[in-house]
DNA sequence: AAACCTTGTTACCCTTTGGTAACTCTATGA
DNA sequence: TCATAGAGTTACCAAAGGGTAACAAGGTTT
């Protein structure tokens, strides 16, 4: 039944099998027994792999986040002024999230696990992709308050995503990043008269 | 060494210690054992009551939902224009932050558990909250936008509630209320010209 | 074709933990 | 003082699930 494959193969097919399980169950609903049932394969295969569940789902999440993290840099450094790397980074946000839809629910969806490591590498995550929209933010206020505003734009985002993905929405990435980026900008151009 | 207590008492004091318990270590985490030892008493005594671990998460959680949404709605209620509205509610939203940790923790910390039944709840509550700042959105653009930018602005001061919190920082909740509302209410003004 | 390495399976162990049955303790009121 | 009701404890069960040892099956090279 289950085609034999070299162990390079099976990895890859591991990771994207896995990924769907624990984007749709979460983790700790998802046994190692589910995971090698969605793989066609029995469990002990699984360990040939990874070291335990929480390397494999380590690793998981470690390759979305490359993929996210990358997706915004290029897309913000491939802008010319501010306004347009507003637009450009929104855009390339939520147009991972459409494409990437597994891996952002398990990066951000509401049934992520969170022990001590994931937390820590979803942190990293977010704060490697904070950084990469920094730059949106005029220097010329209180380095706090610009640290406090880029949590903002990330959290925005993020939270945007997560009600439309989790209620089954489809949405245009380009119109849904432009429409936020408006906002956003407008909301930054606000704070630096005031701030 | 435990102190007897009446029922309605202890059932109080299981509420206010498993509240902290659950937010610091999450649902999973946690044992029954833990929330009992917390409350220096035995884990069946948890069992009289509460059914079940899951319907003293949900205590908790529903408890706490009526905590935002009280704040939220009175604040947004007693101002007069859309500017102070937004004001009102964002102040409203991080002073419950503030006061309120183990709560916002426990509803929206990144350790906070969403099986199938947590998660119902929490999106009611999100929802409702939603619906108490919807008035801050012009009535003049499109009912799906309109719908977008409200779960948006919840992202939004739930992002960077969760940020701050989780990295331990001290903050205004009237300070950082203002600095948001700023933001937000440009950028629904802008929204609104554009859209 | 036979030794050999790699892939995969069966069957199991063992810890954790939600939940419960049966018992004990303490205060109160007659 | 003694019976009673409610608060609390001890000791246990059963299921779930992470992880592994030992074995079977395929392909490959000489």
């Amino acid at each position: 039944m289950s085609m034999r494959l070299p162990a390079p193969a099976r990895r890859e097919q591991i990771l994207d099998v896995s990924v769907q399980v624990f984007a749709r169950n979460g983790f700790h609903s998802t046994s190692m027994n589910d995971v090698a049932d969605a793989a066609g394969v029995t469990k002990p295969v699984l360990y040939q792999h990874f070291d335990s569940k929480q390397d494999l789902y380590l690793a998981l999440l470690e390759e979305a986040g490359n993929r996210l993290r990358t997706a915004v840099s290029k897309a913000v450094v491939s802008a010319a002024n501010g306004k347009e790397q507003t637009e450009m980074g929104f855009r390339a946000y939520f147009r991972w999230v459409a494409e990437d839809h597994d891996a952002f629910l398990l990066l951000f969806g509401s049934r992520a696990n969170r022990d001590e490591e994931s937390t820590t590498t979803i942190r990293r995550i977010t704060a490697e992709t904070a950084k990469a929209i920094a730059p949106l933010i005029a220097a010329d206020i209180e380095p706090e308050h610009q640290r406090t505003l880029a949590q903002g734009l990330v959290g925005l985002a993020e939270g945007v995503s997560r009600h439309l993905v989790e209620r089954g929405d489809t949405f245009d990435p380009d119109v849904l990043g432009q429409q936020v980026a408006d906002m956003a900008w407008a909301g930054l151009r606000a704070v630096h008269r005031n701030g």
